[in-house]
DNA sequence: CGCATACGCGCC
DNA sequence: AAACGGCGCGTTTGCG
């Protein structure tokens, strides 16, 4: 049994130099990171720091005393299945999407650069003419400088920062967009500059000899349960906008390949009905009905057919917004209603859905009873702010009591389905899994596979777990991945 | 000079 | 005055 920390990384190097990985294998990181995700640094100087009260010394008895002790709070925890049943075993699932890489359409990442550096230096040009003056349209505290202070734009509904600077966030600039002819221009300048100096040009630096990034999964980076992705981080690649679909169109597949995205479509959702048994809601899933728009007919009161886009615009934000907790004002703000209707539209969501509400106030409860939540997998996570005399930081942490649990499942149900697929699809050859996208898996497959194999992993995906609703994903496919369509 | 922080913003 | 859960990253700015 080989003990180690970082055995991604060891079965990477074993795997880049064809040479066979051991039979046996636990990464400790991975065992103290289901112990407590919330610590930041699971290197085994910081463990033995952190355990060192329990009168235990890790680094005097080695590995192996170390995970002694791990595996002791994995049992007590009831953790064992989710470590060696899915996390242990997609250890080597990530090891291998990381050195599969995807493939980038270099010559469209630099015309793409092109174009966005010749918009930005007129863009630029443009906001110095408009406001007589050059600054750094970068920095924030200049910018704010120019609009407020010397065009002296109006300052009202215009928030300050936490350091108390006059704020120059998206937010604000369209409150005040029509206040200058400058503020289009800042926001436009923005949004590509974003692009720029964010993707376009770090990915074409990050693409290897054959023009494939190979990003690096973080398994141990949420206190959710969930992956992240960094250098570069391929899990928040933009998706909306022109210029997104340009940013994606970079992503290609192979030669003689197609890329594949199955995503879970309302998974987060589907886990809220099932935990709370809430009928109303868990009937939308049974029945397949949309369930924002199930929702704008319950809460303004229509019937299906009366409900329109903005309707059910608001309602999709109200049953993002319920799941992670959010009060009347975040509602007010990101809906455009006033706080008093968004206190009322949100009343109406709870008399609709009366046990998502009585799940949440549990689920509250718990945090502050026992200091911790979990989700039905065992994964668990402190909760001790919660109970917290300072109302912030307790408000805070019951949000993220209730937001556990259902995206904590979630993210199992990828994993287990990950863990799946690769099970199914070993030693395939035709059939690479590229990409985790939170609810979304990229693949790459031979253009002749791909309708077989997108029909056998979306059944897979469908059946990873067993939930009081069904689960649905949606595939797409496509030459690149701006330019998906749907397969059914 | 390097480093940490503030700010802002991309995704699910 | 008042943060809506989970992330990573680029740029500016101020500090040692």
């Amino acid at each position: 049994m080989l003990l180690d920390f970082n055995l991604k990384q060891i079965l990477k190097e074993l795997k880049a130099k064809g040479k066979p990985l051991p039979k046996e294998y636990l990464d400790l990181g991975l065992a103290f990171w289901l112990i407590n995700p919330d610590e930041k640094d699971y290197s085994p100087e910081n463990l033995s720091r952190r355990y060192l009260h329990e009168g235990f010394d890790p680094l005097a008895g080695g590995f192996s005393k170390l995970f002694q002790f791990a595996e002791k709070k994995l049992k007590g925890y009831k953790l064992e299945k989710l470590f060696h049943e899915v996390e242990m075993p997609l250890v080597e699932i990530l090891a291998d999407m990381e050195l599969a890489g995807i493939k980038l359409d270099l010559k469209h990442l630099k015309d793409l650069d092109k174009k966005l550096e010749k918009q930005l230096t007129e863009l630029a040009k443009d906001v110095y003419k408009k406001t007589k003056n050059t600054f750094n349209l970068n920095s924030p505290k200049q910018l704010g400088d120019i609009l407020f202070n010397k065009l002296k734009i109006d300052l009202g509904g215009v928030k300050k920062t936490r350091g108390g600077a006059i704020s120059t966030d998206v937010d604000t600039l369209l409150t005040i967009k029509d206040r200058h002819p400058v503020v289009p221009l800042i926001l436009e300048y923005r949004e590509l500059f974003k692009l720029h100096s964010t993707y376009v040009r770090p990915l074409q630096e990050l693409a290897d000899a054959n023009g494939r990034v190979h990003t690096t999964y973080i398994q141990t980076g949420t206190a959710t349960g969930r992956l992240s992705s960094q250098n570069p981080n391929l899990q928040n690649i933009p998706a909306v906008g022109e210029w997104a679909k340009e940013v994606r169109k970079a992503f290609i597949a192979e030669k003689g390949f197609k890329l594949a995205a199955l995503d879970y479509s309302q998974i987060e959702l589907r886990i809220l009905a099932s935990l709370s048994s809430d009928p109303n809601m868990m009937e939308a899933f049974n029945n397949d009905v949309d369930i924002h728009k199930l929702t704008a007919s319950q809460v303004f009161k229509v019937p299906l057919e009366k409900v329109t886009p903005d309707m059910r615009r608001l309602a999709k934000t109200l049953n993002f917004g319920v799941s992670y907790g959010m009060g009347a004002n975040a509602f007010a703000k990101t809906s455009g209603l006033s706080v008093a209707e968004a206190k009322k539209f949100i009343q109406d969501y709870f008399a609709n859905f009366k046990k998502v509400r009585e799940w949440q106030e549990e689920t509250k409860a718990q945090a502050r009873q026992q200091g911790f939540v979990t989700n039905l997998n065992g994964r668990r996570r402190l909760t001790l702010e919660a109970s917290s005399m300072y109302s912030r930081e307790a408000g805070e942490a019951e949000r993220a009591a209730i937001n556990m649990p259902v995206q904590g499942l979630a993210a199992d149900i990828l994993k287990m389905a990950m863990v799946k697929i690769q099970e199914e699809f070993k030693g395939n050859k035709d059939v690479r899994l590229l990409l985790t996208i939170h609810d979304e898996l990229l693949f790459e497959i031979k253009e002749n596979k791909v309708l077989e194999a997108v029909k056998e992993i979306k059944k897979i995906m469908e059946s990873a777990y067993e939930l009081e609703v069904p689960i649905r994903v949606e595939a797409k496919t496509g030459v690149n991945w701006g330019e998906l369509t749907n397969l059914k």
